[in-house]
Order: C-alpha cells, then structure tokens, then sequence
DNA sequence: GTTAATAATCTCAACGTTGAGATAATCTCC
DNA sequence: GGAGATTATCTCAACGTTGAGATTATTAAC
C-alpha cells in the first residue's frame, strides 16, 4: 500500500532524481498525520460540547494532581502557545465556570489557575472516552509497532530539545 | 533518556492509575512534533524570505511536473486547507508574480494555477536548500530507523484514508 | 432543450493565535 | 536600599484560516 506522501516522494523522484528526499517522507508524515488526527479529534470533543483547547487545559490542571492548579506560564509552556493565547483560554474558561483565576499572594506577578469543581467533573469524566477514542483511532498499531513508534518519536523530540513540559 | 510526553503519562499513571493511556504516548508526540518541526522549517523559510504555505505551493506545483500547473481545486486538496484559503494564497503568490491564474477554456468553472518563470526559479534553487535543511534536522535518524519510522507513519496515514494527493 | 443537481471557485464575517509592547512585581548586586 | 535587569501576565492590532453562502459553469435526466 502507499500514501499520499508516497505520491509526493514519486514526483519529486521523476522531477528531480538528484535530490534525496527522504526527509520529506519523514517532515510530510508528521504534518499530515497531526491535522488528520487534529480533525478526527475535534470531532469527539464537539459531540461533547468543548473545544481541543478546552480539553488541553482542563486535562493538564487535572493530571498535575491536587490541588489541580498550574500557574498561567506553566499552562502556557504546557501547549506550547505564546502568553497572549493563554490568557485568551483562561479567560474563556474562567467564563464557563470550568477554572478559576487566584493571585498567588508570594508572588503577586503570578496567576495560579485552579479546577473548579465542575471542571473537575467534567475532565474526568471525559478522559476515558478521550483515550477510548484515540484508541479507536490507533487501532491498527499493533503493541509492538506502538513502542516502536513511540520511541522513534521520543528520539526526535528529544533531539528537538522537547525534554520538560515546563 | 525521556521526552515532555513521558513525564504527561507518567503525570496520568500516578493521578489515573486505571486508564492504559498509550494512544496519548503516540497522538501527543506527534501533534508536539508537528509543532515544532513547523518552527523549525519557518525559521528557514523566513531566513529566504517567504512563508511556509508559500514554499509548499510553488513545491507542489513544482514537482506535478510540466507545464507546473495545477487547479486552485488541486492544490486545495494537495494543502488540506479549504477553498477560502486557497484563494487567498493564490492571490499573493500571484500578487508576488511567483504564479499565475490562467482561466481553463476546456472547464471555465476551473482555475489553472501556473509557476512563472520567477517562481520555478525560486522553488528551484530553494528546495535542495530546504531539503538539506530537513535532513539536518532529522540527523538523529540512521538509515533503518528512518524507514521503520516512516513505514509506521505511512500505516497511520493510510488507516485514516490519506492514500492519495487530491 | 429545459430543469435540477453537482462542481469549482470566490467572498466575507467570525475566530484564535501571534508577536510586540505595556504593566507590575521580584530579584540581583553594588 | 536603590538602580537595573528579569519575570509573569495582560493587551491589542495584524494575520490567516474556517465555514457558510454566493456565483458561475457543467452534467444528467427527462
């Protein structure tokens, strides 16, 4: 079987057989995998009401353990956003009722944000299904080929300098 | 060694220790991949003077071969973005006189998009460049890991029906 | 050959992010 | 303890995409 990217690399191999485009099977993959993956997942999340960001917050407060609350640059560094998207988030969370904002009073430039209760409820009762149905998605890897993978991919975000969350 | 996705399963096995949360260890890796392949390649684009997105419709048409025309309908489908992207993109790359729009008299609903002879010179010198630059970023890769890595990313995009360019 | 359905592109308002700059608090070092 | 540098967050205009709808052209069915 073969892929689009398979296409690709064909024409780039008849246009231009001096050129060794390895790379591109490796950089396109990657690229068309996360928005394929982008569009299957954002369709569960809409069926249940919330955005891939929303869950993206909601789910690192709720795995960072009690009391469920990271500081708006932890947050930030965490979905690898810039400070301005961030607030945004937070502000529309803050909205729903889903967190709550808390000047941290031994620094006073700090913002702690806190799951509220129903945020809480909300993440956990949605994280299961969440991973019930990426493993839908991923359904085809076999256990094997599931640690391959992943550890190929953990060597190229190492390499990146992806090595924190924060 | 460990990358950020370790420590957020590690995070989800101490808070969640019922969940199996493997299909995150393989989607989080490659959305955080994406990410920060793209700021990688932008800083090289931009270095050349052009976008991302600019780059990868010249590529495109490019490497369809002569006469390197394509419809606004194809490179759409080749982007994975939707119409009204497309358009826009096509207006500026013709604005910058890189393509042209030239009317399909066989079709007049369709649009001919077509590299000047400005734009094949530039995509020209710049995709040996981009390409070497790619390779530099991924030389953490042998030779064998490449494939299997790009063998299981093929699976996934084929799993999820990405078998063909347009 | 006219009607209806389909197809290709364009238009445009709404949306979320970026990136630069502003503000306020804290730290460092003399 | 004061000056300057650093850190954390917020603000906001600019930007590109989305998604729905409009327009124009083609195809299919009768």
């Amino acid at each position: 079987m073969s892929d689009a990217v398979d296409q690709l690399l064909e024409q780039w191999k008849r246009e231009r057989p001096d050129l060794a485009p390895w790379p591109m099977g490796i950089v396109g993959r990657i690229t068309r995998l996360s928005l394929l993956l982008d569009r299957e997942l954002k369709e569960f999340f809409n069926q249940h009401g919330l955005e891939r960001w929303e869950f993206d917050v909601l789910a690192t407060l709720r795995r960072s353990g009690p009391p469920y609350e990271l500081t708006a640059g932890a947050l930030n560094r965490a979905a690898m956003v810039t400070s301005g998207a961030i607030t945004n988030r937070i502000d529309r969370l803050a909205g729903r009722g889903l967190v709550e904002r808390i000047r941290d009073e031994d620094d006073r430039r700090s913002v702690r944000v806190r799951l509220t209760d129903e945020g809480w409820r909300l993440i956990e009762e949605l994280v299961p299904l969440h991973v019930a149905n990426e493993a839908r998605i991923l359904h085809t890897l076999g256990e094997e080929e599931r640690e391959q993978l992943a550890g190929a991919l953990r060597g190229l975000l190492e390499s990146l300098g992806d090595t924190s969350l924060d």
